[in-house]
Order: structure tokens, then sequence, then C-alpha cells
DNA sequence: CAGCATCCTATAAGATACTG
DNA sequence: CAGTATCTTATAGGATGCTG
């Protein structure tokens, strides 16, 4: 793939948010941590490698925190770091376009 | 692809957006209306093929309006509708986002 | 100028099976 | 439970040539 010449933010930022999944992941983790078979159940379309995938796309960049606590079975969550909170008003205001495009039909 | 079955609004607005460059058109369309070959020289990164694709999914969706002017040659223009309007605060939020990105590196 | 047509590659995403 | 591995399909996107 190209790299971004022009460098322009919003471009930046659609490269790390524009796939199908990552903002609607974000979006299940601002009201705290979540477990990942938790988001499975969020994103009944999802499939277990993409939610993987962008998962570790998400920390990668440090916007999400991945914890694993050692039980037996193992149990792992995600949550947004403070970067990450920095997602929130993106995500408000997709969620407020959507809802707007849902009923404009 | 399948539909989407939890219909949330988050993932309806991505669908629509979620591309590479979709909101990055939209970005150089909120200060007014833009010819064909000026949104090309906006985004160098850009194939023609894309921009055009692009451009006819936003006018369907009502967000863009196309027009063609009776010129020779043929002059065309692309615009927000009202309704692409709603998109502002969408492309504000983003490039802040966008711009935070950068910063931090 | 503003495309369309064709062909091609890259990336995203899904299905299925298996594992510590 | 929370993955990994492998294979396959779907979609996005790019290159090039041509046109009213």
């Amino acid at each position: 793939m190209k790299v971004s010449v022009s460098g322009c933010s919003v471009e930046e930022a659609m490269r790390l948010l524009g796939g199908r999944w990552r903002l609607l992941i974000v979006s299940y983790l601002v009201d705290g941590p979540k477990r990942f078979n938790a988001l499975r159940r969020d994103m009944p379309g999802i499939s277990q490698r993409s939610l993987t995938l962008d998962l570790r796309a998400l920390e990668e960049s440090g916007l999400v925190q991945r914890t694993v606590w050692p039980t037996a079975p193992v149990r792992v969550d995600y949550a947004l770091t403070q970067d990450g909170e920095r997602l929130k008003p993106v995500v408000a205001v997709m969620k407020e376009f959507g809802l707007w495009l849902k009923e404009r039909g």
C-alpha cells in the first residue's frame, strides 16, 4: 500500500479507524472493560479472527489495554487506555450520525 | 456480505463512511463545492476510479450533490447536501483526533 | 475536463478446525 | 475462555488506456 503523502489528519485517523469493526469495538469499551467473548456477543456479525486482529491493532496503537488475569481458565479483558479515551467524542458523533441515518432510512 | 443484525448505529455509520477515502472527500467539501479534478489534487493518493466510485456512493446516499454545468468542456462539481452537512461534526472530530494522533506520533 | 472500461493487486473479513 | 492456524471469499483500491 502506498504511504500517505499528504499526511492529512483525517486520512491518518481513517487509516486507523476506517475498518468495518474498529470503532464499533471501541464503542463497546466506552463504558468500561470487557472480556473477549462479551465483545463477541455484542457484535454477532464479527468473526473471532477479525475481533482478535482489530483488538491487536488497537492495542498496538496504544488505544486499548489488554489484561490477562491469571485464573483458570484464563480471563482476558480489554479496556480503553487514557489515549483511547480520546476516541469517545469520535464514537459519540458517529453514533449520533448513525442514528440519524437509520431514522432517515 | 452479511447484513447487519444488531443494527447498531455506529456500525451503520461506518458501513457508509468506513472506507479509506470517503470521509476525507467529505472533509474537502465542507468549505464549499469542488470540481472533480480539484478533489484529485487535494488527494494525491487516490485513484480516479476510487474517487468516482466514492463520490457516486456519497451521492447515492444523498450526502453529496453532483452538478453538471453545460459548458464545453463539461464542468462538474460536488457539494454537500443539507443532509451531508450533518457530517461536519464527524469530520471535525475525526480531524481533531487525527491531529492528536500525528502529534503523539 | 470528467470520466468509463478493463484488468489486476492488496487488504479485509469470514469459515472451519484445533489448542493451552 | 480466549485464542491460533489455515484456507477461502469479498471488497477496496490501483494502473492503464480510451472517450464525449
